[in-house]
RNA sequence: UGGGGGAUCGUCUAGUGGUAGGACUACGGACUCUGACUCCGUCUGCCGAGGUUCGAAUCCUCGUCCCCCAGCCA
């Protein structure tokens, strides 16, 4: 029945375009596109958009996708970023097989191309530099002027370019430029750097090289050399397009891809740029990439968050050309759905009160039967414990109800979940601050398990947690990482850090778990009746003293009545 | 005022000349041993102005607004 859900991929005018392509024969009946990751940090939750879409595109049309770390720049990437890369696709549910590329395996096939591109007088080598290379592009409305090195013959070009990969220049004395116009009016297309030096050890080819081959020279061919079909990416390389098609326009390599260019994922109350998830860990601000309010892949699995949900996100939120924001009520969404289905309910009380039950035996335990997923009768159900003194959360309690509060209040009787109806008879305050710290009930020991004989009705089902077989626990509350929808808006002279939610996590000590929460297994997951999905944080906990993170909560229609006062701006 | 793209409910997204549909959100209601889930209902939309047409979100014209490009980043 899920199976429904799961194989309706909505279409997008990519699916269209591919379609197409089959119909003529374009790539003889083939489909083949490739992931390409740049190893220079985590993956996030856009980067899941730009993978269901490569990768369940190869699935649809029977065709394969590569997995290919773009990695030219050696200064910024990093092993550690590849294994975790390699890691969070696994873990997102895609199978590269031995597909597994690094564009620094076609390095050498890049310089023979780049030799071949000096030899038929399309690239030279400019010794201009970085400075005046800029001065002379021109700007958006103005010409570029050529480089007086831009006449260099075939053998001087030929000769230095080898001298540069010989390692005989300095880092910006020289670079390897294509000849196209320097007034076209795209400006990638003014004779644009192919290669620039860097005398840098590479995470792969070490000290073999001290040239590295720029992205657009690279990307083109390297899809060409894989013989991609569908070269899928952002829509900020749109403008690179003209160039990706110069390039193997030139070269008339055997395969011949084409780009498609698709928005990226925005997501409302975080930030997806690379370059600000770097700083929110790179500064302290999270205690890494995986810290749980992160929308990197390894965040939200730690959070709780499971690669369906993700999937199917990826799938809800469609594929366009126009940018976009998605409200992150709909990641929510997708989440709550899936646990909804698959999480194991369970009793927590996070901010526990104190309930004497005055006419329940001393020292009396008893076993009370619970269901473990309504929604799938087959996960069974557990015995939870209940005796004379049991928690119950704070919240479901109010000295002064006010209207439509149907919990518990002096007088008023409720029920436990699974167990009996109790009623408030006496209210015990801290004579010093006043606090309710302690609630006297009585029970009926009529309704055990939950029903009325009589057929009385309770407004309200709290769930509690028996004082004696308590497992105690920390819990991690989340909540979105920023205050602001959007958290790069413009507001005099702030940035995105200074819109960061104070509250987007609060540590909860002392909370009450059921004694079945004491063995939970990594990464288990649980919906802690009328609160929230809980994720099991074993890298966080020691014996005796679990540590669950908050996923997310459950929808709360209470809570809307009352707190009308979340604002979102 | 160069070039390349894009505008459909609050949000995302279908629709390619023939009744603007879905999802999320919001708001009502039903149900309920989770104020959850589920179910039902409601609200809100084709950027604007002209034109073509029996008929336009769709085609044409002219506007408007938004995004991208002046890295030896990707």
């Amino acid at each position: 029945m899920a199976d429904i859900v799961d194989t309706k991929t909505p279409s997008n005018f990519i699916r269209a375009i591919i379609e197409e392509d089959l119909k003529t024969g374009k790539h003889g009946g083939r489909v083949a596109t490739r992931f390409p990751p740049e190893p220079n940090g985590y993956l996030h939750i856009g980067h899941a958009k730009s993978i269901c879409l490569n990768f369940g595109l190869a699935q649809s049309f029977n065709g394969t996708c590569n997995l290919r770390f773009d990695d030219t720049n050696p200064a910024k990437e990093e092993v550690e970023y590849v294994d975790a890369i390699k890691e969070d696709l696994r873990w997102l549910g895609f199978d590269w097989q031995d597909r597994e590329f690094f564009a620094s395996d076609y390095f050498d096939q890049l310089y023979t191309l780049a030799v071949r591109l000096i030899k038929d007088g399309k690239a030279y080598v400019d010794s201009l530099s970085a400075e005046e290379i800029r001065q002379y592009r021109g700007t958006l409305t103005e010409p570029g002027r050529e480089s007086p090195f831009r006449k260099r013959s075939v053998e001087e070009n030929i000769d230095l370019f080898q001298r540069m990969r010989d390692g005989q220049f300095e880092e910006g004395s020289h670079v390897l430029r294509a000849k196209i116009d320097m007034s076209h009016p795209n400006m990638l297309m003014r004779d644009p750097t192919l290669y620039r030096i860097r005398k840098a050890p590479h995470h792969r080819t070490g000290e073999q090289w001290c040239i590295y081959p720029m992205y657009d020279f690279t990307h083109c061919i390297s899809d060409a050399i894989e013989c991609i079909t569908h070269s899928i990416c952002t829509l900020e390389f749109e403008n690179n397009r003209a160039l990706y098609d110069w390039v193997l326009d030139q070269l008339a390599l055997p395969c011949r891809p084409h780009q498609y260019e698709f928005a990226r994922l925005n997501l409302s109350y975080t930030v997806l740029s690379k370059r600000k998830l770097i700083q929110l860990v790179k500064e302290g601000i999270m205690s890494g990439w995986d810290d749980p309010r992160m929308p990197t892949l390894s965040g939200l699995r730690r959070r709780g968050y499971t690669p369906e949900a993700i999937r199917n996100f990826c799938e809800r939120i469609g594929v366009a050309k126009a940018n976009s924001v998605v409200d992150v009520a709909l990641l929510e969404h997708t989440i709550r759905e899936d646990l909804n289905r698959r999480a194991p309910r369970m009793m927590g009380v996070l901010r526990p009160l104190k309930v004497t039950i005055e006419n329940y035996p001393d020292g009396q335990v008893e076993e009370l039967d619970a269901v473990n997923n309504p929604e799938d009768p087959a996960m069974g159900s557990r015995s939870v414990p209940f005796s004379k003194v049991i928690y119950i959360e704070q919240d479901d309690f109010r000295e002064e109800p006010p209207k439509k509060y149907f919990r518990l209040a002096p007088g008023r009787e409720v029920r436990l979940r699974y167990a009996y109806f109790i009623t408030c008879r006496d209210v015990i305050k801290d004579p010093a601050t006043g606090e309710v710290i302690e609630l006297r009930c009585t029970y009926d020991p009529a309704t055990r398990g939950g029903d009325a004989p009589d057929g009385r009705k309770v407004k309200a089902t709290l769930h509690w947690v028996s004082a004696a077989q308590a497992v105690d626990a920390r819990v991690r509350l989340y909540d979105r990482l920023f205050v602001k929808s959007d958290p790069d808006e413009k507001v005099d002279g702030k940035t995105f850090l200074d819109f960061i939610n104070p509250e987007s996590l609060e540590v909860l000590d002392g909370c009450k778990l059921e004694p079945a929460l004491g063995n939970a297994s990594a990464g288990a997951l649980y919906q802690f009746e009328r609160l929230g999905y809980f994720c099991f944080d074993i890298r966080e906990s020691s014996p005796g003293r679990p540590v669950f993170n908050r996923t997310v909560t459950l929808k709360d229609s209470w809570a809307k009545i009352t707190q009308n006062s979340r604002k979102t701006p």
